[in-house]
RNA sequence: GCGGGCGUCGCCAAGUGGUUAAGGCAGCGGCUUGUGGCGCCGCUAUUCGGGGGUUCGAAUCCCCUCGCUCGCCCCA
């Protein structure tokens, strides 16, 4: 084997695999177009300070997991981690906030986090993300959770949890810390190393900590529910009470905080215990005050983001099966060759998968590939066909008996269409 | 960044110190130059992730390294 191999944590998404990927894709949008939300594209690469400002200094991801280097004109550059951040500065940037302050938008493609790689985590992987932005009602959150609970509903996943919380605002959120800090400082040789670590830098995260002496230490500490402003908790009786009457179930998990800094109010996590360790699936939530704090308009929004990879895990194997060739052109000798190239093009103006054989082998080996590939009807056109100007199609399953064979004339358009209309399109 | 497991052909694998590294699938060729599915026959790893060492001798033992994988952490 050669040393030119791909780097760690980055995958070959193979042929093979890639029908699974666009089956699942194909799903995933055709949702996203029913719901009217419109697709926008930003830059993989940005400025390194988007993401600082934009996802938090103190947060894993900009501390220890981005791709970050100098460019030659010496700027700071990253790979992006995820993509709200990247939303926000093109609204701002493109003054979109001004004349359309309501859009629902959509992205997917890749991002980039040095991580250890493990099960469902890719240091290169590609999220499906949704951003509600201008959108402060509780029906937004709404919405936005039964967007993605249908998202996944629709491919078949099964068994999902959906854990939801609120992080109140940001008056709720200092009146706790103040509170917690307290706590922390009484408490704080109790708490594992990670969890002491995080009490200058980002202190909410303990409260998400998975040491089981941490959680139970935990139970006695300060509860964020409790600072919780009146309107903050109208709030969140809205969200669980419009859940209910969409029958979409849900856990309140009290712990659940999300790593990134910009989130407000609702946060939510779907999960799935067949995942393994990397359960969640989806993550998402408010942030009404980045966009303001990245010097735009104050916009309230809520988004959420699902992981492909692990999307991909979880759904069946039904997305994995292929489209089967509909035709396939077994054709030898010069004329033959050049009639039959030209009859698969005229084949491609139908839906049809088409395969046209190029080996110049023998007509038992084109017909044993056409076997192989499971094609559904084959076209023969040999010596004598090409001087006769005419050729076989027939149905190549085989459970046919050859009844549907035909003899047609190169130029009888109508025939070849009738045919393909009677034994290919009718399905 | 820290632990555990693993690494033999494109894929699945046998082999645990001794002359030529099983087998299956896939691939290729033939039986059968123009008609498939079955069957039969043949071919396909000077080499066991890479490097070094021990030994008369290593895929098999030791060291290093790379990679994969599963956890921790973190997240989607």
């Amino acid at each position: 084997m050669n040393n030119l191999k791909n780097l760690r944590g980055t995958v070959d998404l193979l042929p093979d695999q890639l029908i699974k990927w666009q089956n699942v894709e194909k799903i995933v949008l055709e949702q996203l177009a029913r719901a009217s939300i419109n697709e926008i594209r930003t830059p993989i690469l940005e400025m390194t300070e988007l993401f600082i400002r934009g996802i938090g200094e103190g947060t894993d991801v900009v501390s220890k997991e981005m791709y970050t280097f100098i460019d030659r004109g010496e700027r700071s550059c990253t790979l992006r981690p995820e993509g709200t951040a990247s939303v926000a500065r093109a609204l701002i940037q493109n003054g979109m906030l001004s004349n359309h302050p309501l859009q629902k938008l959509w992205y997917m493609g890749p991002m980039f986090r040095y991580e250890r790689p493990q099960a469902g985590r890719q240091r290169q992987f590609h999220q499906l993300g949704v951003e509600f932005i201008g959108y402060d009602s509780v029906r937004s959150d709404v919405e936005i959770i039964a967007l993605a609970w249908d998202i996944l509903g629709k491919l078949g996943i099964k068994e999902l949890n959906l854990e939801i919380n609120t992080l109140g605002d940001l008056d709720d959120r200092s009146n706790f810390q103040k509170s917690f800090l307290k706590w922390l400082d009484i408490n704080k040789d109790s708490l594992d190393l990670d969890s002491q670590n995080r009490i200058n830098k980002n202190p909410l995260r303990i409260l998400d900590s998975k040491n089981i002496q941490t959680k139970k230490v935990l139970e006695n500490a300060p509860r964020l529910f409790n600072f919780l402003s009146e309107k903050s908790h109208k709030r969140y009786s809205a969200l669980k009470r419009q859940l209910e009457v969409l029958k979409i179930p849900y856990i309140e998990n009290f712990n659940l905080v999300r790593g990134l800094d910009y989130y407000t109010h609702t946060a939510f996590e779907i999960t799935s215990g067949a995942l393994g360790s990397q359960a969640t699936v989806c993550g998402g939530g408010r942030y009404d005050d980045l966009i303001k704090q990245m010097g735009g308009p104050n916009t309230p929004a809520i988004g959420f983001a699902i992981g492909l990879e692990r999307l991909i895990l979880l759904a069946g194997k039904d997305f994995e099966i292929p489209r089967n060739t509909d035709i396939y052109i077994i054709n030898q000798g010069l004329i033959a060759e050049s009639l039959a190239m030209d009859l698969s093009r005229k084949l491609r103006n139908y839906d049809l998968l088409v395969e046209l054989d190029l080996s110049g082998a023998s007509f038992s080996k084109q017909f044993k590939k056409a076997n192989k590939l499971k094609s559904r009807s084959i076209i023969v056109i040999g010596d004598d066909e090409a001087v006769k100007g005419e050729f076989f199609i027939r149905l190549f399953d085989q459970s046919s008996n050859g009844n549907e064979e035909e003899l047609i004339s190169f130029e009888n358009d109508i025939k070849l269409e009738n045919w393909i209309n009677n034994n290919l399109l009718v399905r």
